[in-house]
DNA sequence: CGGGTGTTTGATGTCATTCAACTTACGTGG
DNA sequence: CCACGTAAGTTGAATGACATCAAACACCCG
C-alpha cells in the first residue's frame, strides 16, 4: 500500500481537499520498527503524530518514583498523539514498539498549521478526540468499579466483539504481563484472577488462546458492574 | 452581569463574531436551581450544553446494578457537555446540583451547528477538549498508581493551588461523602484516610476546614506516586 | 424535641500486593 | 547438541489496603 494510500484511508484526514492529502503524502514517512525498540520518548511526543498501520505499540509515562504506567495499548489503523495538537502542552509519553511494527509518522507542526487553516480537518479531529474522551472516560469507571477478575473479563469481551470471532476463539493480542499493567494490577494478580474468571465462566486456556464457550456468562459476570450495556457499541478500541 | 457579558467571557466562546455572540445571547436561558435538585438526566445530556455560573454540579452514570458512579464534580466557569457537541452518541450522564445554582443552558443543537460553520469555534472546542482529555488522563493514572490517602492528598493540593491560598487554609468545597464517591472510595475509607494524612503531614481540621502547615510534606507524601510534579501546571479543574 | 443526613469508629471479611520459589520456554554460546 | 542464563508465567504464604456491616455521634431543620 502506497503513502497516499495510507492518507486516504485515515479518518483523521477524510474529506480533505486533494492538494491536502497531496501534501501530506509528502510530509509523511513510512517507518519500521523491530519488537521491543522505543519509537519516541516523551521529549519527541508533541513532535510527531503517528498512525500504526500494522502492529502494537505501548504508550507509558515515567513516574516520579522511577516507575512507569502504561497509558494505553493500540495497535492497527489508530492514531497517537491527535490530542497534542492543540493545547496540549504538559502530558508527555514515550512510545515503544511491543511487535514488529509499520507506522506512518507526521510531523506535528504540519498538523498544527493545518488544523488552524482547515475546517473539515479540524472537525475530524474535534470527532476523533470526543471518542477517545469517551473511551477515557469509560476506563475511569471501571478501574473505580470493576475487580480485577472483572477488568480481565471486561477485556476479553472487548476482543470478542473486536474481531467478531463466531465461535469465541481468541489469542491475547501481546504479552499477558503488559495486559496486566494497562489494566493497573500485578502479573501475579493477573494470572489468579485470570484462572479464576476461566473457572467461573467456562473458558479454556491453552498458552495465550482462549475458548470461550458462553459470551452470555461472561457478560452476566462483567457488565453488572458497568454503566454500559454489552456490546458496548464499538466504544473501546 | 447580562447574559451578553456572561457569553462574551466563556472560553468557548472566545474570538467569535459579533453576530455569533448575539446569537448565543439570545439562544442562551440563564437558570436557578436549588440544592439538591436534578438539572438533567442521562436521556437530556445531549440536548443542553452547561455553563455553570456559580455553584457547583455533579456529574454521574447509572450503572446497570443499580448503583451510581461520580463521574466528574464541576464549578464556576466550567462547562458540561463540550464533547456531546460531536461524535458522543453514547455516554449518557446525569447532573445535578449539590450547592445552589446559576448557570446558563444553550441548546446542543445550535451548537453542533455552529462548529460546522464556523472554524473559530471548533478550534476553541478542541482546546478544551484536549485540556479535559489530559485531566481524564492523568485521573486514570492516579486511580491506578495512587492509595486511597494519596488520592485525598493530591485533591487537596489541588485545591491549594486553586485557591493559591497563603496560609494554606481552606476548607471542603462539598460534602466529604459526594468528594469520597469522586475520588472512588467509600465514605468510611475516606474518613479513615483523611485522619491518616493529617497526622503524617501535619495538618488541622476543623470539620471541614483544613489547616495545612507544611505543603512540602503533603507533595512529599502525595506526589511521588506521579508522572506529573507539583504544581500540576493546572491541569486539573 | 425528634428525625434525617452526614460523619466517625470498630470489627470483620475480601481482594490485591508483595516476596519468594519454581516451572516453562526461548535463545546464546560453548 | 547440550548447558546455561534470561524472561514470562504460575503458585503459595504473609501482609496490607479497602469494603462491608453495624453502631454511635454530631448537626441541622422542621
Amino acid at each position: 500500500m502506497s503513502i497516499s494510500d495510507l492518507i486516504s484511508s485515515i479518518q483523521l484526514f477524510e474529506q480533505l481537499p486533494g492538494d491536502v492529502l497531496q501534501k501530506l503524502t509528502q510530509t509523511a514517512k513510512l517507518q519500521y520498527f523491530k519488537k521491543g525498540t522505543l519509537i519516541f520518548d516523551s521529549s519527541r511526543s508533541r513532535k510527531v503524530l503517528v498512525y500504526i498501520v500494522t502492529g502494537w505499540i505501548k504508550l507509558s509515562r515515567d513516574v516520579v518514583d522511577g516507575s512507569e504506567v502504561i497509558i494505553d495499548v493500540l495497535s492497527d489503523k489508530q492514531c497517537i498523539g491527535e490530542n497534542m495538537i492543540l493545547g496540549n502542552e504538559d502530558q508527555l509519553f514515550n512510545a515503544a514498539a511491543i511487535s514488529d511494527l509499520e507506522l506512518l509518522s507526521i510531523p506535528m507542526d504540519f498538523l498544527r498549521e493545518l488544523v488552524t487553516h482547515n475546517h473539515q480537518f479540524s472537525l475530524n479531529l474535534l470527532k476523533i478526540l470526543s471518542k477517545k474522551q469517551q473511551k477515557l472516560s469509560l476506563e475511569m469507571e471501571h478501574l473505580s468499579i470493576k475487580s480485577a477478575t472483572q477488568l480481565i473479563g471486561c477485556f476479553l469481551l472487548r476482543l470478542c466483539t473486536l474481531k467478531k470471532s463466531e465461535n469465541a476463539v481468541l489469542r491475547f493480542p501481546y504479552d499477558k504481563s503488559l495486559l496486566a499493567s494497562r489494566l493497573g494490577m500485578r502479573a501475579e494478580t493477573f494470572s489468579r484472577a485470570l484462572a479464576k474468571i476461566c473457572k467461573e465462566c467456562e473458558i479454556k486456556t491453552v498458552d495465550d488462546i482462549l475458548h470461550i464457550r458462553s459470551i452470555d456468562k461472561l457478560v452476566e459476570y462483567v457488565c453488572q458492574h458497568c454503566s454500559q450495556t454489552y456490546p458496548c457499541k464499538e466504544i473501546m478500541q
